[in-house]
DNA sequence: GCGAAATCGGCGACCGGTTCCGTCAATCGG
DNA sequence: CCGATTGACGGAACCGGTCGCCGATTTCGC
């Protein structure tokens, strides 16, 4: 009940008898201070309950030891992983996270960029699929070596930062070249949104390879929606109930192959018997539905944990011009995928 | 090219012809300025790609304009939807969210509570199920309005907040109650790790029901384990290889209910013709696996946006009383509870 | 025993906005 | 027409650590 203030480093030094510099040192710069003298100053700080303000020494400092992470939906379990990856990685270097969602909004988008801009973060990692427009201002404005470093995780038009990313026109070909194995011929493909990059290269990747083996994805079969379970059951619903429905079934997220299923369960089509299911990311679930889903598995952790490392580089070498990394991908063949019937 | 350092507001300042001041004034208090002024102010401040420096002002500001969100695992997707809720609530004050993964690691608690107590941010969410000892003992030695403002998302031992919570004894009775009226009465229990009020208070609500019902649960089909998939499947196996097994069970949360799931295939044991299985959390995955999970519904997003909603309030008002709230729950019956066989 | 090197610790500028207080001029009321 | 009120703006202290610079004291080699 004694102060309603907490105690600065001045009062701290004014009762030990010493500066505030040698204060600072005591907590700061162990060693650069005698022993005795630190000992007296930090048991005096702890008896008045004194603490650094972080504040300010971020302040005087420069910096904030905090990095933004940018994505479309912090509630899409996809990033759950993702974000552990960078939460790790970047606390073992003192850094903390801050999880901005930008939930499609450029207003949203704005506050976050805002925040980098300036100077409440040391830098970003941006997973939204594209460029907010208020980041690639800035960057077309000035060379990017005079603004805050930013690790994309998707090759994005207009913003030459490096990339740690996913190779979706490969993954994509892997599916492919299974269900082509398999004998399927006739296959449609459920699309995220295309003007998303990662996801015009999925389906780039998928048809590709399917033409080169002359069974190329008919046109109709190529359906469009949002990322979710239901936009991904409708979909499958209309695909299926064509006169010459497809044997086989692309989706671009595990989201959306659950809704496919389903759907597929509904119109009382037998999985993997009677249509098969690949689906994208490998989510936890991925392993333990019924049936197992046969899957391109991600290395969601790893790819989080790369993306900050290259992040923390380029803060603490000031090189921006790092090599941008493939994270590798594989195939996981589970239960939904099957020859075609007959 | 010009200058390798970003201007300040001295800068803007002596080019401009006006003081700091004024300069400052331009932004932050446009209508305490004559208009002419803050346009030439302004103008220039854009020309010369003058950007706030934010430390400076939550320096000057005494606050960060940041919460942080303590979890026990930021992968765990049971938190998406709760951070989601949080995030929005923030934004909309103009606050960022922090988001802290403990890893059930004292060193990381430590971290993030240090952070908050030394002003890095303004406030914390705190959602571990259990209170860390380095929040505990600031708040045991100084009374809480001295401290930073908390809300905690559980009644924790040892920590005297506003609490936004689960009625987990209640939720629990919902579950048994469902159970009971199908005319199970042989039941198991797979727990989660019971020194965590929150799973202890589902047992106890359970338990008591089936009590009071005339249909306790034998001790050993009361089972606990860590929160994964893996482990309640090893679980469930254990339970069901006894000789007189239950015909149902009531998991604490849906992760470990698909585990539960799993173990059952496994056995051929059908679900819910052999034995039913309830859940809780209901996770968006619950409605859309074969068969549907029958679960405890929680408000997951609205949990997040009550918390914040406390938080801000006790934020802005500097009143550390607020009254604990509790969230609402329901059972949703799907497709995974029926009557016992026979 | 003496000078040089090493160690310790004080002084005070500094980081970049914010805001209190005060000046000066223009406007207003009577 | 003059004193009082209002509005615009400048001067400068201030927030709380940090660190370069430098003087003072101790230690050590020879």
């Amino acid at each position: 009940m004694s102060k309603t203030k907490n105690p600065t480093i001045r009062d701290i030094a004014r009762i030990a008898g010493v500066s505030t510099a040698t204060v600072s040192r005591a907590f700061a710069k162990p060693g650069q201070v005698a022993e005795p003298t630190r000992q007296r100053v930090l048991d005096l700080a702890e008896r008045l309950g004194y603490r650094l303000n972080m504040r300010a020494v971020d302040f005087r400092h420069g910096r904030t030891n905090a990095i933004i992470v940018l994505v479309s939906d912090i509630a899409n379990p996809f990033y759950s992983e993702f974000f552990k990856g960078i939460e790790e990685r970047a606390r073992s270097d003192g850094y903390i996270l801050l999880i901005g969602d930008t939930a499609g909004d450029a207003k949203s988008e704005e506050t976050y960029i805002g925040m980098l801009l300036t100077g409440r973060a040391d830098g970003l990692i941006i997973n939204t699929g594209f460029c907010p427009e208020s980041l690639a201002e800035p960057f077309a404005r000035s060379p990017s070596t005079m603004l805050p470093p930013v690790v994309s995780c998707a090759d994005l038009d207009g913003l030459d930062v490096p990339t740690v990313q996913i190779d979706n026109y490969r993954s994509s070909q892997l599916a492919a070249e299974h269900l082509l194995g398999l004998g399927h011929h006739r296959m449609a493909v459920i699309c995220g949104p295309l003007s998303i990059r990662g996801f015009a290269d999925r389906l780039a990747g998928f048809a590709d390879l399917t033409q080169r083996a002359g069974r190329p994805i008919p046109d109709d079969l190529i359906v469009t929606g949002g990322m979710t379970m239901e936009s991904a059951r409708a979909l499958t619903t209309s695909l299926m109930t064509r006169e010459d429905r497809p044997t086989a079934i692309f989706a671009h997220s595990d989201e959306m192959a659950m809704g496919a299923l389903h759907a597929l369960r509904n119109l009382g089509l037998r999985v993997p018997e009677d249509v098969s299911v690949v689906g994208y990311d490998d989510m936890n679930y991925a392993k333990v539905v019924t049936p197992s889903l046969t899957t391109v598995h991600l290395p969601r952790r790893l790819w989080g944990a790369t993306a900050c490392q290259q992040l923390l580089l380029q803060i603490s070498s000031g090189d921006h011009a790092l090599p941008n990394i493939d994270m590798p991908t594989e195939l996981i063949v589970r239960q939904t995928t099957a020859p075609p019937p007959r």
